[in-house]
DNA sequence: AAATAATCGGTTGTATATAACCGATTATTT
DNA sequence: AAATAATCGGTTATATACAACCGATTATTT
């Protein structure tokens, strides 16, 4: 049996990549805009929607920034989803 | 000439630590109570004090709790100050 | 229906985070 | 002044981020 549950993210990761869907969904962004804005792979990008990448500070600015809301607007009440 | 330039963090990260370490200093907090609270090494939660490491999401979350105020408000009008 | 774009889960290789630890120095407490 | 604690810049080893890319599948556009 293949037992890869490698799906270990912490929580803020799966619940930041939730709102970063959100954002993209609700201003009905184009995520290969918003991977280009930030400097990075669309594929990449992905993987931080989907929750299965976290990411350092300095890709959360990048990526908060191409979204055009600041990290802390991101983050706003997150502990509150993760508990 | 020992070249060693590698003082390159993202300036997020030099900003945070002055963040971060403000609130230690304003709170009156003890690092190695933060660094116990947060469960990591105090040498460690020196090097983001001091901006010579960046941190993951993760351990942003952990530390914000330890200092006893949330990332978004540890965040907030960050931007201003990099630029 | 065909063409095109988006999505998904994956890969490799390099850079970097993290945990744990260290000796020397500086600062604070006794 | 001596003892103790805090700071600093460093280390090693392992885990993980990141860039770049991929083929297959799904979704959308034509």
């Amino acid at each position: 049996m293949a037992k890869k549950v490698k799906n270990s993210r912490p929580k803020v990761v799966i619940v930041l990549a939730k709102r970063i869907k959100q954002i993209i969904i609700g201003q009905q962004l184009v995520q290969k805009n918003v991977a280009h804005d930030a400097g990075i792979d669309v594929e990449n990008l992905r993987k931080y929607i989907k929750g299965t990448q976290e990411m350092k500070i300095g890709m959360l600015l990048r990526i908060s920034k191409s979204l055009g809301v600041t990290m802390s607007e991101l983050l706003r009440d997150i502990e509150k989803d993760i508990e």
